[in-house]
DNA sequence: CTGAGTGTTTAAACCGGTTTAGATGGTCAC
DNA sequence: GTGACCATCTAAACCGGTTTAAACACTCAG
């Protein structure tokens, strides 16, 4: 008795009304009398009755949950800065809101096509967040044909019906080249992340450009893949060099506090031997030793920009803008400085 | 018309049977004649019908959901590496068995009990997982009048009408302290997580019963945050101390890893002037320099046990026993060495 | 006094599944 | 031919909400 949930019947016969009473009452709707309004309230208060997510999920055909799928690997995914401060961002809006955050990890490899499927078949979400982009990503289309409603994080290529959330990470990385170039180097180095991710390769080209604007070329870029056994494997190849860079830009913190500690195990002096610069701000940056000169976005903001959009466009609010947000930029720590004398030597 | 997703009944429709036995075939219930079987599977494959979540919700009272209450400030949560591991093991299960996760991030100092009740209470999950414990969780007693399931990571103190799952801190870090006593340290200092974690203290109380085993007592015992920054503080206060430790325990790799930075900042030279130990085997501590010694658990198979575990409670499989995993060991890379030669002088 | 109009409330259908009592048809023994 | 029994299948109730057409009560104008 006391033991089961109550239901909006319990609360109808305890108000002496009816279900649909009931439910107009509690959603605010008109065509009730103020008193009987009350009444039900007071039922519902002392029956702490809270309508079932089921119940209303099935009459109404909304999940009132969100979904997001994150297709990595774990070990790639395990020290990624962005996806937690990213979910954070978007609790604070969901939760208030009375919605759900649905997560499915897919293992990198799989058919990921599955995970969206299995997320929109099920009902289980009103729509998904559509993180680290891919050239012609593929579930723009699948989403689009499951009638999911979706965000992108970032702007994809091509066409797509869907409203984007952008943070431009390209003038963060300008900014960096820009600091490297005032600070005399000359001879400038790259670590991508792998060139299938829209956000990798946008990463890049703003570095060859910058660089371009300069009328230098890089000394060489390196793809890699956003881990920090990768970010030490690229510097291993870059330090190899004939002509080894007096500078690094890394495409994310992790493979640049990778690199760092390759550089130093390698006998350089970071920032007298080789400047270092990363991107995400990550807790850790600041910290090391020395502390790292990044691009500091803001993932939190990101979640809570995308979360607002996505909830917009799943209400039917007609047509949906993109949103931008501030771009990324640059925090300048310990890990640059001037290159060492005999790098400026050359120059002169 | 070809738009709607299909129901069971279009299903029954065009198999020529009524609903009832769509859902007998579908499930694998017997009572059905084989050739029947085959017909509606037949049916439902060319119409791509997936049963829709919300009604099985509905009509059976269970949301097919496992919750995560994740209680931290989006800062503190961000690059900690247990969390992305853990739920990807957690995924591993959930994700073939047709699954979800509902992920809620409260912020600490909110009233986290609300978090809860509003999974509980909207009947959004069929059970939860309970991490990051507490010395007298609030949190059991509230589940338990929630008559929510719960699974307990790592074992409460006092009574729990839950199953735990077990993943023991304190041989690794027991392991820690006899591996830098070999070495020859003799003044070691602790960077414990906050007192109010039941897994703070284990391993702060690991730490120190170890070296009262050797007659020794810590030279300090900071308490921290296991933040980044909060690592850099209590470094820079045992630094201070009149009599420096030649080698600090850290409760986790992030703490660790700033402590590392916080001492090469100060001149101090890793492992020679001070060795280092962190605890979870972060992604980054193999790539630090010098790699950071520390201690490695399994966050992934820690995930899976607890999933598998809150489903067979879920499930309601009678008692469900607790379920031990192999304890976090120790990896030793070079932070750790023997003290220098004064240090050794000292004890000679 | 009748009818229209307004404000309030209810009964019932509906969402899409699962579950169960009972209908149906066939076989077999007596 | 009758009843028992089995295998197979269906109709209908049910889960707990939302939504809508219709019922009801009351006031007021004509």
């Amino acid at each position: 008795m006391s033991k089961a949930r109550p239901t909006i019947a319990d609360v109808a016969t305890r108000a002496g009304v009816s279900k649909g009473a009931v439910s107009l009452a509690l959603n605010g709707r008109p065509g009730l009398a103020q008193a009987t309004v009350e009444r039900i309230i007071a039922a519902a208060d002392e029956l702490r009755w809270r309508p079932s997510n089921r119940a209303r999920s099935l009459s109404v055909s909304k999940a009132f949950a969100l979904g997001l799928v994150i297709t990595r690997d774990p070990g790639v995914l395990s020290s990624d800065p962005f996806f937690p401060a990213f979910i954070a961002g978007v609790e604070s809006v969901l939760g208030p809101n009375g919605q759900a955050l649905v997560l499915q990890v897919v293992t990198a490899g799989e058919d990921e096509a599955a995970g969206y499927q299995r997320l929109a078949q099920a009902g289980r979400v009103d729509g998904v967040f559509l993180s680290d982009l891919r050239h012609d990503d593929p579930r723009i289309e699948l989403l689009a044909s499951l009638g999911m409603p979706a965000v992108t994080l970032n702007r994809p290529e091509g066409s797509s019906p869907f409203p984007a959330v952008l943070l431009d990470d390209r003038p963060g990385t300008v900014e960096v080249v820009q600091h490297l170039l005032e600070l005399g180097h000359r001879r400038i180095a790259h670590v991508a992340g792998p060139p299938a991710f829209v956000h990798a390769t946008a990463r890049s080209e703003a570095f060859t450009s910058a660089l371009a604007e300069a009328g230098l070329e890089p000394v060489g870029i390196e793809g890699s893949d956003f881990t920090a056994a990768g970010g030490i494997e690229a510097t291993r190849r870059l330090l190899a060099l004939p002509e080894p860079p007096t500078a690094i830009v890394y495409a994310n913190d992790r493979m640049a506090i990778a690199g760092l500690g390759a550089a130093q195990r390698a006998g350089l002096r970071v920032p007298d031997d080789l400047s270092i610069a990363g991107f995400d701000d990550s807790e850790l940056a600041e910290f090391v030793h020395p502390g790292l000169t990044t691009v500091r976005a803001d993932p939190f903001g990101f979640g809570e920009a995308a979360a607002r959009t996505l909830n917009q466009l799943v209400d039917g609010d007609g047509d949906v803008p993109d949103v931008e947000l501030p771009p990324a930029r640059l925090v300048i720590r310990r890990s640059t400085a001037a290159p060492a004398s005999h790098g400026m030597l050359e120059e002169s």
